[in-house]
DNA sequence: CTAATACTTGGCATTTTTGCCAAATAGTAC
DNA sequence: GTACTATTTGGCAAAAATGCCAAGTATTAG
């Protein structure tokens, strides 16, 4: 238990940083970072839909707290805020990893 | 890189994963399992919402492959399938502290 | 068989999310 | 000032998620 005493787990904050994840061209984005900033042109590229889906998307992520921005000039760079996010890719491929596993061989 | 040469990411199906863990109720079960595996009754009781509810909840995280499910009697059991999904909370918790940490000092 | 318990499923109304288009904003260049 | 580019915001319709109630299934007990 990580957690503070008298400190009960506030399960809706953690939902709405999780939820932020839990689109597969926010995923896409989140990956893309993993580089280094990014424009919104770019990640516009590398989810290929429209720049104001993007935006949105990117809004969440940012209220969440998982992006922050960067203005210059023109254009806005995004960068993650918390890169350990991406360590929990791992995890998710375990996950995956499991489910073809038990699917393959009828364990479970 | 931890993905195998010429096979894309599959974002939609880990946005899927991550998606099932992303509600409070769900996240709250997810914390309950830690301890070992609990029946639909005892969940239910932790996250007070109907059984149907809760049930139709264990059915999204057992369909994403977070969970899986044993019947014993009357009763069902539900347990972790992959545990390494709570060592994430870690790093939710970091999202939280840096969301903190920024607003009250405005850095960011 | 009936009764009781634990859980799942069907149905449905409410809410939230998604994604496009159009319009607005902000910055650069002339 | 105008023209152009990058991004955000407003609006809205379509899709998905949520949660309750009612009904169904499955198991145990008598």
């Amino acid at each position: 238990m990580r957690q503070k005493i008298n400190n009960p787990i506030n399960f809706e904050r953690r939902a709405r940083i999780i939820k932020a994840m839990a689109h597969p061209s926010r995923l896409a984005m989140l990956h893309a970072l993993a580089d280094g900033e990014k424009c919104v042109c770019d990640l516009r590229e590398i989810v290929g839909a429209d720049v104001s889906t993007v935006s949105k998307h990117l809004l969440v992520m940012k209220r969440a707290g998982l992006v922050a921005d960067r203005k210059d000039g023109l254009w806005v760079h995004y960068r993650l805020r918390v890169p350990c996010i991406l360590d929990f890719m791992t995890c998710v491929e375990a996950v995956l990893d499991e489910s073809r596993e038990k699917a393959c061989c009828n364990i479970g």
